[in-house]
DNA sequence: ACCTGAACACCGTTCAAGT
DNA sequence: ACCTGAACACCGTTCAAGT
């Protein structure tokens, strides 16, 4: 936990090449990310960036998707603890607010994290934490917990649908072309998206985010497991 | 519609390289999408397969991201329409399943779905039928319109989160190292956890999805539109 | 054990030049 | 207009060799 793998030894001379490790790792990546998004956080250009070759950076890190879900795992610690005050409800819902918020600011990290899910200490602290509100809640056993899946899911699919915006410019034109399309569409082969299209594409994003948790937290609460 | 830029002599010589086209570069990329998965559905793989070079390739395809939405689209014809029988819950089930079972077949693409969504007539008319469907079942305008995107966003997720499996043999560790983490918590720091672990892993596949989509109908249909 | 240079086998995209 | 070769600027990962 304490561990400083930094040599103490402060010599004036230049940066003095640190000695590598998977945390300085991880670091240089959420640097990067940061700077310049989950594109360029690469193995070649976290060698680069860490004075060394890329091959180096396989002692400690698998791969470039176990890289990513380190990143993630270490981004969700910045993701404070649940609220103390309001009903049950509320609180899960400021949670899983507060989680999709960390994710849209790396909506590419979101992306990945629905393939590749972390399995850090964090992660483990959220799903607890939704776990016991549910359980404050009432909910039945069975259904908060394939319910905690649902949100999880929920959220990091709403952050990730935003990836490509940091990424590529052409995910935005993909975007607005779905949303010609509705307002395009014809009322005699289409009279639903004719008679929707202003519902369809309405709403802030907030607004939006928080009627999906609470509509998955109505539906979580009374739709019973099977068997 | 009917037009076929194939020219109509047939020359008995070798394959005698057709003329390149739209339609032929995708039809090409469903191909090699059926064979080795979207990591290979590339434009140098592509212009290989066509027998020419990659940049021939961006006369009809903007970039890859417009490659990928395009076989997206292409797929989402083979979904067949609405059942006629049964309930509207149930016609919803099972177009919504239909949907996913497809996007299972292709994880790879559900994923790049997340992000650019696509505009094409097939997914129009996917939400037509949804729309149509949760009218018929006296859901109000505006949540429907709003529960749409939350149910095709649930399957595509759901669809996604498979995704890796068949392109990078890590992400099936990296799951199972969720479900190995979700096992040895520790009872104190982690008791709902310990609690739930058997549910939180149980269920087969088939079973959490009907669960889900049955969850976000009686959510959509419960929660009303702010405003 | 840790670190490295070099290599292998790839990418997307652009551009000037040809037909 | 369509097509192309060649180039630019990158990738992930492995391996033999060094320390």
């Amino acid at each position: 936990m304490t561990a400083r793998p930094d040599t103490p030894r402060s010599r004036r001379e230049r940066p003095a090449k640190p000695a590598l490790s998977r945390e300085g790792i991880v670091a240089a990546a959420l640097g990067v990310l940061r700077a310049e998004g989950l594109r360029k956080v690469t193995m070649r250009r976290l060698a680069q960036e860490l004075d060394t070759g890329p091959a180096s950076l396989y002692v400690y890190v698998r791969n470039t998707d176990e890289l990513h879900a380190a990143v993630l795992d270490e981004l969700l610690g910045t993701v404070g603890p649940a609220p103390a005050e309001g009903s049950w409800r509320e609180r899960l819902e400021q949670v899983l607010t507060a989680y999709t918020e960390m994710l849209l600011a790396h909506p590419s990290l979101a992306r990945s994290a629905l393939t590749a899910r972390p399995s850090g200490p964090h992660y483990l602290n959220l799903i607890e934490t939704l776990l016991a509100l549910l359980d404050e809640g009432g909910v039945p056993r069975a259904q908060a917990a394939w319910g905690v899946d649902l949100l999880l899911q929920h959220a990091t699919a709403m952050a990730a649908e935003h990836a490509g915006q940091d990424d590529s410019p052409t995910a935005q034109q993909e975007w607005d072309a779905l949303g010609a399309a509705l307002r395009d569409t014809s009322g005699t082969t289409h009279p639903h998206i004719r008679a929707s299209a202003g519902e369809l594409l309405a709403g802030a994003h907030e607004a939006r985010l928080s009627w999906a948790l609470q509509a998955l937290i109505n539906g979580i609460e009374r739709t019973a497991v099977p068997g």
